[in-house]
DNA sequence: CTGAAAGCGCTAACAT
DNA sequence: ATGTTAGCGCTTTCAG
């Protein structure tokens, strides 16, 4: 069978402890004990058991990230941004997909699911929101990603979603648009917490400041924020005859699939309608034209969630923080489809 | 501090053993025992510690994934489809990025790396290649993913590399393309086993039993498979002179970089050159024009690979059953790109 | 600096 | 049908 630490004590000629003690780097084990374990270490190819580790220890040095889906392009460039920050703890993750479905959203809160076996959770829900705020009650380490929900009693790593959403209006404003369509409103109207209301409040402020009107018949609603989403809501937009020189597509996906319905409709970007994505994820800088963007600086909510995660790991029962909230930096990325010649 | 079962027993009034009747669904518990049992749990919230049964029972309920970049599409789809697979076998996935780096490659098959709290591993070298085959000894129930390796000790789940390429290249003979380009081959000549080879030998196949010569101007090294080189090589074959009225690109991201050079310098697809890519990953049903392109049988790979591993772990030591070498099945896409009009 | 021994929470013989 | 008990492999007091 797998060797254990008696073994390697057998073996190295000492007790077990002081096989826990080089295996766990303690200070007192003088070096020529040190040397006869590590190598009866080697030959046996003892490999300390995890399980057992964590039954004493209280942790497995995993995390558990639940997200909709890693086929979305987003979650997955984010799932691979949290595993990097995660290795330098010297965590694992263990990826849980809710498919953005309601009851496994919230199996994943409740610490139902598959995800006991970890040391905390990352959760960046799709269909949980504000009023189930209260649901997010969690009794494990937690951080909360993404806008869905807000003022809840844990800490929660998201974006800038209003003031870049701005910036990218602005954008679009700077290069002299002035009928600026937006695609990816939610289909309900009253004003909710979530990406889609932020980002248009966000819209709606930087056409205020530029002193223009805003059009109802411009914000155009698309949901899921899938390509034949964007597609649909494009087709729709250039068939319904509504006048338009921009376009802000509340995420990239939506924006691709906007500019193939464009393209179809032989509307010439950025010359006819200049347009610009949110989340910049790759494929942006290689699509035809490329496409302008928002970065919501995904790598910093990835590092930062990681680190507020393992803080509240380490916490001790007492000395409870506040629960923080952390906003990332953004950043315009100007491409093609907002008239750049230059790539980025 | 968190309920055990013996908190359970006792609120119950019954004993441990009969808690972890209920939990374990034993046949021989009478109805009203397992009710207020149930409820205690209920009561105390009591949530088993999987540490502690993995220590007793020598199995986690967690799977390893090791792949090389969650952000290149085709492996944030096939994590995807495994996770998705895993799940219907209650296991969860421990997702783990090689960065396609060989020290970590070995470190993932060697069992050292985060994966040791996990039953078993499914891999998915990008740099470890025949050569390193001896390398693939795993102590542990271990499934292969892909082609970089053949022959091993293991079972393995790959694709049908050649024939499919063939049947891509004879796509592109059926619309009475003659000139067709390749774009991916490797930097290094000789033939080994990996996708580029093989793929290039589909080609070669296909063209030969068309009576076709192949002419080496065609075939255009690409590496890594990543749009920007995709561009490059098709920039490069342009300005070369080489006429060629066909392009199969090894893999769907390069043919997106492509179609982007080909948009570039005014060549129309499908017209004057028909584009097939490999993969059909997502964006290929939604870039401009969409892009045929290859299935290799994604979501029966996770499948399959899922299957094999539980039984590799389920295995008694005694009846151990020889390697198997399972190849998916494959489909040709057929999309705008090679003159299809319809959706699919 | 090293050893002995207790026990983390659970499962599975074995007993009743 | 239910209870008793012995570890799984490790960390960690506590002694020496």
């Amino acid at each position: 069978m797998t060797p254990t630490m008696h073994d390697v004590a057998r073996v190295a000629g000492v007790s077990i402890k002081t096989v826990s003690n080089v295996i766990n780097d303690f200070p007192h084990v003088r070096p020529s004990t040190r040397m006869r374990v590590l190598s009866a270490i080697e030959e046996l190819g003892y490999r300390p058991n995890l399980s057992a580790r964590g039954l004493r220890s209280g942790r497995t040095g995993v995390i558990g990230l639940a997200v909709p889906e890693l086929r979305q392009n987003y979650f997955a460039e984010l799932a691979d941004a949290i595993i990097r920050a995660a290795e330098k703890h010297d965590l694992g993750v263990l990826v849980e997909q809710t498919s953005g479905d309601r009851e496994r959203e919230i199996a994943a809160v409740t610490g139902a699911g598959r995800l006991r076996l970890t040391d905390g959770l990352l959760f960046s829900p799709e269909r949980l929101g504000q009023d189930d705020r209260d649901l997010i009650q969690p009794k494990f380490p937690f951080v909360l990603l993404g806008e869905r929900i807000f003022g809840g009693p844990t800490d929660h790593v998201t974006m800038h979603n209003v003031s870049s959403a701005q910036a990218a209006t602005e954008h679009l404003l700077e290069i002299g648009r002035r009928r600026i369509a937006i695609i990816g409103a939610h289909p309900d109207q009253r004003e909710e917490i979530r990406s889609a209301d932020l980002r248009v409040r966000g819209y709606k402020r930087a056409l205020g400041a530029a002193g223009i009107p805003v059009d109802p018949q411009l914000i155009r609603v698309a949901a899921p924020w899938h390509r034949e989403n964007g597609a649909e809501a494009m087709r729709d937009l250039i068939a319904s005859g509504v006048a338009f020189d921009g376009l802000f597509a509340l995420n990239d996906t939506l924006a691709l699939g906007a500019l193939r319905a464009l393209g179809d409709a032989g509307v010439r970007v950025p010359d006819d309608v200049a347009v610009i994505g949110f989340d910049d994820i790759d494929e942006a800088r290689y699509s035809i034209p490329s496409l302008s963007s928002v970065d919501p600086g995904r790598q910093e909510i990835a590092e930062t969630a990681v680190e507020l995660l393992v803080e509240r790991i380490n916490e001790k029962d007492g000395e409870a923080i506040p629960p923080l909230l952390v906003k990332s930096e953004f950043r315009i990325v100007a491409r093609e489809s907002t008239g750049s010649t230059g790539s980025s």
